[in-house]
DNA sequence: TCACAGGGCGCC
DNA sequence: AGGGCGCCCTGTGA
């Protein structure tokens, strides 16, 4: 691929007067004024060789300039490998998808223009982390720029309120995430293979030659037969074993653990022993370790924006679903030490923080935001908050979470409205908008995607009354997405800033050492969780800094809130000692 | 042989 | 009797 810097006048244009983030407090990517420089990145004439050079002089150049360019994924690793940082982006791609869907920008020309190339340019892997943009089109970054930067404008000109405001913000802080995704493919999760093995030998028995199921999993097997009384069971097929099961005399209507856990039956443990055996040997097994594993590190491919609600997919390797049982095989380099933090029941914070409920801030200031609740006499115990609280933002309501509603409305009613109107908007076929202004898709976008069901819309053209449920249910389910969507993308934009002030405060300890893994360096995230590694005599800075980056996302999204954002962190050697 | 849907389950 | 994902497996249909 090749890219260059425009070096035109257009081009050159100041981040003053392009006015990246609206929020004064700063970039959320190193907390430093938005007076640098705005350097785009325009797919055209040098080679592609010369570009990290090209990169460092600008980065020296300037103070912390803001790259613009059309798409982090595509070009960044190519820099990184290089061994060439980069401060700040607007990726705009990534913005773009969030203006042209924002309600905050939904009454601008930019996003009811029809879909044009940006909309259809995709980063795609070609080869060895080469990356490239298909289809090849040319696309005008100065002229994108402008428009994004339009758009923005006329959202804050038209609307006026605070939430126009905070849009910039999430721009500059989904930017930023690009940039930190890059970075933690580059560096790579610690892992230690022998480890991984030893752990799969234990639990497993020891490797088996292909085409062949490992000791300890045939040993369960074997008693899963046995106790059925059959001499010939493929438990994968989950058609066959439940066909099994009837004829063994189980109550049961599918073979999920959770059902089977309900019956009394010999064959049931061994059955829900191997199908957790067999789970951790096809997802994260011998074959996942040779597949993913080089060099003792782990690379996923993480997708900011990948979730319609902004929460990162990734791409490969499952790695947001590392399971808590291979996490023994995540060990720190020698020297080095892994910084582990959690964020505290951040949704909950979250949900206290936008919707301005005081008393459930109040609840936030302990340590153990449900401990708090319980303490205020809200709820009798910390399992009613955890699952009242669960079942309000997901829109539970069997069972405990179902019951706790009430005391929770009547305790926290501005928290609790928020969620309720969230659902009633999305039961109305209306968006909702999560706390900086990404808006959730319309149902009818949704329903598209999944494709039309032919049968049900025959069930529907033969049976009024049933098409009525149906639609009701319909509309239930889309309420239960939006009433989640503005808190967990809420929360979403929270973890954004908080790793995009940590990545700042990290490269400022670790000084100019040359290359991303040189110092201090995120690497994992977790929607709520993040992973350090650091050198060990760095790891009490690096804890702090976590620390105070998590105090200042809270002051980046919601000034001067009562609600506190509390994060456990631990040091230590392996992933699996921290918590 | 391939693509796809659905079952099931790991993570948050 | 909940929201969001990705991945592996099987079975099916082209």
């Amino acid at each position: 691929m090749q890219v260059v810097v425009v070096p035109s006048g257009d081009a050159s244009v100041t981040l003053h007067d392009v006015e990246v983030a609206s929020s004064t407090d700063g970039s959320p990517t190193d907390g430093s004024p938005d007076d640098g420089t705005v350097l785009v990145l325009d797919s055209t004439l040098v080679p592609e060789a010369d570009l990290p050079d090209v990169v460092r002089e600008r980065e020296a150049a300037h103070d912390a300039p803001r790259w613009v360019w059309a798409d982090t994924a595509a070009v960044y690793p190519s820099l990184l490998a290089a061994g060439a940082r980069v401060a700040r982006c607007w990726d705009l791609r990534l913005c773009r998808t969030i203006l042209r869907n924002s309600a905050l920008t939904a009454g601008t020309s930019y996003a009811s223009a029809p879909r044009g190339p940006w909309d259809e340019a995709r980063a795609v892997a070609v080869q060895d982390g080469l990356f490239d943009l298909a289809p090849r089109v040319a696309l005008d970054a100065v002229a994108e720029l402008r428009a994004q930067r339009a758009a923005l404008a006329q959202a804050v000109a038209d609307d006026g309120s605070p939430a126009s405001g905070r849009l910039g913000l999430l721009l500059a802080a989904e930017s930023a995430g690009a940039l930190v995704a890059a970075e933690m493919t580059f560096a790579g999760v610690p892992w230690d293979a022998a480890e991984h093995d030893r752990i799969l030998a234990e639990v497993l028995g020891p490797r088996p030659v292909a085409g062949f199921r490992p000791a300890l999993l045939e040993a369960k097997l074997a008693e899963v037969r046995e106790a059925l009384g059959v001499t010939d069971l493929n438990p994968d097929s989950p058609a066959e074993l439940l066909r099994q099961l009837r004829s063994a005399g189980l109550p049961v209507t599918s073979t999920r653990s959770w059902e089977l856990r309900e019956v009394d039956h010999p064959a049931v443990r061994p059955l829900l022993e191997y199908k957790k055996l067999s789970r951790l040997l096809t997802a994260n097994g011998w074959h996942w370790l040779d597949t993913w594993v080089k060099d003792g590190r782990f690379r996923p491919v993480y997708v900011p924006g990948g979730v319609v609600t902004g929460r990162w997919a990734s791409d490969g390797g499952g790695a947001l679903q590392l399971p808590h049982a291979v996490r023994g095989a995540v060990r720190a380099d020698p020297g080095w030490s892994l910084v582990v933090a959690d964020a505290a029941q951040l949704e909950p914070r979250v949900l206290a923080a936008m919707s301005g409920d005081d008393a459930m801030a109040r609840a936030g200031q302990a340590a153990d935001m449900y401990e708090g609740m319980v303490a205020a006499g809200a709820v009798g115990t910390r399992e009613q908050a955890k699952y009242g609280m669960l079942g309000a933002m997901y829109g539970g309501t069997s069972g405990e979470s179902g019951r706790m509603l009430p005391r929770l409305t009547r305790a926290y009613p501005r928290a609790i409205g928020l969620v309720e109107h969230a659902a009633r908007a999305g039961e109305h076929g209306d968006v909702v908008s999560t706390w900086l202004g990404r808006t959730s898709p319309r149902p009818a976008t949704m329903a598209e995607r999944a494709g039309e069901g032919g049968a049900s819309d025959a069930d529907q053209a033969r049976d009024e009354d049933r098409a009525r449920a149906h639609a009701r249910t319909q509309a239930r389910t889309w309420g239960r997405f939006t009433r989640n969507f503005v808190v967990q993308g809420s929360a979403a934009e929270w973890a954004l800033c908080w790793m995009a002030t940590l990545r700042g405060r990290l490269h400022a300890l670790g000084g100019d050492s040359g290359t991303v893994t040189a110092g201090p360096h995120l690497a994992f995230f977790l929607h709520d969780e993040v992973m350090v590694h650091t050198p060990t005599h760095l790891a009490t800075e690096v804890t702090r800094a976590v620390e105070e980056s998590a105090t200042e996302a809270g002051r980046l999204l919601f000034g001067d809130t009562a609600v506190e954002f509390r994060v456990s962190v631990a040091t230590v050697d392996r992933y699996s000692d921290a918590k």
